[in-house]
DNA sequence: TACCGCAGAGAAAGCCCTTTCCCGCAGGGA
DNA sequence: TCCCTGCGGGAAAGGGCTTTCTCTGCGGTA
């Protein structure tokens, strides 16, 4: 690889002169050399060392973004707005997968620690794990000290600046549609206990269910991975336990999806035989049939707030901004089939205008 | 932040001692010493610089990636089989997002090569564009000339390694399978035109239908986006003009999902009124409803090779490996309304197993 | 006892840039 | 004519780390 002092020597210049024409230093350089050294940059193919610019320049510019795993339309969302954010200030993002291990994301706090990003985002729930949270927010902490800034989306052991969707009014919504509905054996279909917005939601769920006089056993919860294969999963172990339940609630979209398949293998109708609600409002849910009806979070626009509230200035007190939670009614669910009774005749719910393109 | 020689001071040592402990380098270091390197890198909570450390060490290891967008399903799952690879290689990946843009690959093949990477990786359709071609193929020369290593993926006019999906026999079968079906009169729901992954595509599908004697006049093509709103609305705009058409093949999987939400919204049955083919098998193809019959690529398998192919020995030659690709039917493939005529009383065929869980 | 070899530690030379500091020179004012 | 100013350029000092080279002191052999 060609250096800069190759391109210097090549233009009959200093280092610094190149250096300076090539970052268009405010330092004025004559035509003549400025031509020569651009001259030369482009026979040699020369690009700069970025980690030896990284380590002369003082200022740190990049931000270190530590989520789930991107691929997964829950965490692409944020991230498509903490991208907006990033990219309008001329910020690099470096983006790292946990896949939920709890030991890796410790290690991508140092992993980007040691690459001096200016800023680290933290997204996706948070766990009930003592120990390991006491470790998170060390590092984090030690990482603030000097001078690095976090924020947190959706996880609330951290002490720092963090946005919070409203997990548990969230819960409460589809809890309280699906009450409303007539539904009373309502299956859950949870992610990984460990999880605290596993817990969250289920526990808006449990308050809105409370409200009307039912509870809601753990024998109705299945846990599962937070994916389509555990909804799918979770829905089978849930109905083999339980025929007669006449909704299941999701705790997330890719959930509910797998837990439809469930559903359309064994030929259970949706919703006239069992409704499903979901949780997240990710894209692809208003593409699936019946489309699913769900828990709508602001996602992009977490990371917005996010992002701006890592690069703008540093408050004295942590933020706190909580997104609030949305009922997105469309097809999957619907009455309860005894309480459909009541209402005999009445056809299910037409489409709603939103799914249709 | 704590350097390294403040964790040298605080142990007593010298930076060289500490940076062979903190290494785990092959020179022997006292017990005694190493524990006090040790315990001062726990006190200072120091974190070595990576910048420092890439610059200050010569051999390279982090691999860049550039690929339209991680989070379109087909690239996630092409980015899971670089990610398996390079991870059991102890690989860092660097990714970056294109959008499609060809200027922002160029910039991106420079920060890449600015970072040091050991070897690029360029997935996704490459662009009918002469000047941006050749522009490409020199920036990754000069990378190769200095020791890079670079493979790509889908795109046939770059000269080094590559990994090529069978576009074109893809959309031969698609089409095959539809001229079998007894449709004459097919849409196609195109990306954008160049996109050198749409012609091969559509080249194949025009093969298949000249040899049944058809051909596919430009005005059943619509270009569009190559995700879900691009295919809804060419869909719509292919529908518009040609009432008729019993089959729409959508280019990629994205585009058949917003395809079937155009004719979910103007109540045409799928299939019976109209088949659609996809393209990809992204994992979202078999939930939705019906299921969606596609042309598969070995995604994951195709990142597994460029991956493989990039971290091994270079080869004398460019090495090209074609995987194949797979006509995966399910349920929105029918056989075309007036064909139906002749197979009277066949149900539709029965859900395929593939769908179930 | 003299010498060799080696283990274990440190000194110092890079790695490739950026940026401050300094120097020479030309022009303008006194 | 002399001095001051300011412009354009180069020298050199880092930035934080790795690694080679060098040095010291010890045990072992002849």
């Amino acid at each position: 690889m060609a250096t800069l002092s190759d391109v210097a020597r090549r233009a009959g210049v200093s280092p610094a002169t190149a250096s300076r024409v090539i970052n268009g230093s405010s330092k004025p350089v004559t035509d003549e050399l400025r031509e020569r050294v651009l001259a030369a940059v482009a026979e040699l193919q020369y690009v700069p060392n970025a980690h030896a610019q990284l380590l002369a320049r003082s200022h740190r510019s990049a931000v270190g973004v530590i989520v789930h795993d991107v691929s997964d339309p829950y965490f692409a969302e944020i991230t498509r707005g903490l991208q907006r954010v990033a990219t309008d200030q001329g910020r690099l993002l470096m983006i790292c997968n946990s896949y939920r291990d709890p030991d890796r994301e410790l290690e991508y706090v140092e992993l980007l620690r040691g690459h001096q990003v200016a800023a680290l985002i933290l997204a996706g729930s948070g766990y009930h794990d003592d120990a390991f949270t006491r470790q998170l927010n060390e590092k984090l902490a030690a990482y603030e000290a000097t001078g690095g800034r976090v924020a947190v989306i959706g996880r609330h052991e951290h002490s720092g600046d963090a946005v919070m969707p409203d997990n548990r009014t969230g819960g409460y919504l589809a809890g309280r549609e699906l009450c409303g509905l007539g539904h009373r054996a309502i299956g859950v279909v949870a992610g990984p206990r460990i999880l605290t917005t596993t817990t969250d939601r289920l526990a808006g769920l449990r308050q809105a269910l409370a409200e009307q006089g039912h509870d809601l056993p753990e024998r109705r919860i299945r846990y599962a991975e937070f994916d389509r294969d555990g909804g799918a999963e979770a829905a089978a172990r849930l109905l083999d336990a339980d025929p007669e339940l006449t909704a299941i609630m999701a705790l997330n979209d890719s959930m509910a999806i797998g837990a439809l398949a469930t559903l359309r293998a064994r030929s259970l109708a949706v919703p006239h035989r069992v409704s499903v609600v979901g949780f997240d409002d990710m894209p692809i849910a208003r593409d699936v049939t019946p489309a699913l009806t769900t828990v709508r979070l602001p996602l992009v626009d977490m990371g917005v707030r996010a992002m701006s509230l890592v690069l703008g200035a540093p408050a004295p007190a942590p933020r706190v901004e909580v997104l609030p939670a949305e009922l997105i009614r469309r097809d999957t669910a619907g009455p309860a089939p005894d309480a459909r009774r009541d209402t005999a005749g009445s056809a299910p719910r037409a489409r709603r205008g939103d799914t249709a393109l």
